[in-house]
DNA sequence: GCAAGTCAATACGCATGCGTATGGTGACGC
DNA sequence: GCGTCACCATACGCATGCGTATTGACTTGC
C-alpha cells in the first residue's frame, strides 16, 4: 500500500515484501529488464549484499512480486466487478476501471511485453484466461450465444491489450472527454442494446 | 526477398544489406534485445570486425533494418489495400492480411514491445499514425461520421495489436477455421452493414 | 604485378549485471 | 555484557555486450 518509493529512501532494515514492492514499481516504470538486483538495491539505498540474504536470485524476486500483483489485481478489479448483476453494467465498469488502478494496468502493460521470458508467459496466460472466461460469462449473461460471447470477449480483450500498449505511445492522444466519449462508443459496439 | 538465412550461411563477403536483413529476421523472432552486434556476427558466421565495418553503431543497424522494413510494409500492405474501391472490402483485405505477412506483423509486434526505446518509439508513432489515418478514412468512406469514424479505428488498431501481442502466447488458440470465424464476427461488430 | 580499396579476424578496454563468499554491526534474548 | 541472529557491506569471479585499434587477406583497376 506504500506509494512510490522514488530514491534512496532510507527506511532501516528491509523485509522481502520491500523488495518486491519496489520490483513492481520499477516494473511498471520501466518495464521487466529494469527489475535487476544491483539497480533496485541502489534505489533502496543498500547493496546487493542485502538482496541475496532475501531471495536466492533475480528470477525469485520476479516471482514473488508478480504473484503479489496478481493477488491485488484480482481482488482489485475482479472482484469488485463481479458483485455488479448487470451484465452491461458489470462491462462498463470493468472497462472504465483502466483509467484508475493505473499501477495494476501498467504493470500488465510490462509483463505483455516480456511475453518471451519463460518466467512471464504462465502467468500472463493464467491471468489472461481468467479475464477472458470473465468476461465471455459477461457477455453470455448479457445475451449472447456462447459462440458469439467468446469471440466478443477476445474482441475486448484484445482491444483493452492494444490500447494498454499504445497509450504508452500517447497514441490515443486523448483528454479525459474524449477518453469517456471513445469509451462510451467502444461500449456501444461491444455492447449494442 | 532471401528467404530465413538461420545458421551459419557461407556466403562470401556481406553487404550493409545483408546484416539488415539478418537484423530483421533476428527482430521478428526473438525482439529487439536480439538485435545485438556479436550474436548477429555469430548468426552470420563471422566476426563484429565486420560489422563496424558497414555500420558505426549498433543503432544505425536498428535504424536502417527498421527503416527498411517501414519501407516494404507500406508497399506489401497499404499500397495493395488502397487500390481497392469498397471500402468495407477495403478493411475487410487489411484485416484478413494478418494470416499473410506473418514476418512483417512480427516485426511490428517485436517493436511494440520496445515503445521505451527512443529509437523505435518515433518509429512506431510514426506507422500508426499512418494507419489509424488509413482506417479512419476508410471508415468515413463507408460512411461514418468523423467522430465515429476515427473512435472505431482506434479500436480497430488497438484490437489488432493486442491480437498480436496474446497471439504470441497462442491466448487467442485458435486454428484456421475458428480464426476465419473470429475474424468475420469482428468484422461484421466493427463494420455493420 | 602492384597499389588501392573492401571486407574481415584478433585483441583489447570498458561497462553492467549475476551470483558467491566472507566478514561486519546492531538489536535482542537471557 | 555476551552471544546469536537478522540484515547488510565488500570484494571477487564470470559472462555478455559495446566500441576501438590494428593487422590481414582477397579483389580489382590500371
Amino acid at each position: 500500500m506504500s506509494g512510490a518509493a522514488l530514491q534512496t529512501e532510507p527506511k532501516g532494515r528491509l523485509s522481502a515484501a520491500d523488495w518486491e514492492q519496489a520490483a513492481l514499481d520499477v516494473l511498471a516504470e520501466s518495464g521487466v529488464a529494469a527489475v535487476a538486483v544491483e539497480p533496485l538495491a541502489r534505489r533502496l539505498g543498500v547493496t546487493k549484499g542485502s538482496f541475496y540474504w532475501h531471495f536466492p536470485n533475480r528470477d525469485a524476486l520476479l516471482s514473488a512480486a508478480i504473484e503479489r500483483w496478481e493477488k491485488g489485481d484480482e481482488a482489485d478489479i475482479l472482484v469488485p466487478a463481479e458483485s455488479i448483476a448487470d451484465p452491461q453494467q458489470r462491462l462498463r465498469e470493468l472497462i472504465r476501471q483502466v483509467s484508475f488502478e493505473r499501477q495494476s494496468h501498467a504493470i500488465f502493460a510490462a509483463l505483455l511485453k516480456a511475453l518471451d521470458q519463460p518466467l512471464i508467459q504462465p502467468m500472463i496466460e493464467r491471468v489472461s484466461e481468467r479475464r477472458l472466461n470473465f468476461l465471455s460469462a459477461a457477455f453470455r449473461d448479457a445475451g449472447h450465444d456462447a459462440k458469439t460471447a467468446i469471440n466478443r470477449a477476445r474482441l475486448t480483450y484484445t482491444a483493452y491489450v492494444g490500447f494498454l500498449q499504445l497509450s504508452q505511445i500517447g497514441q490515443p492522444r486523448m483528454n479525459h472527454d474524449e477518453f469517456e466519449a471513445y469509451i462510451a462508443d467502444f461500449i456501444e459496439t461491444l455492447i449494442p442494446v
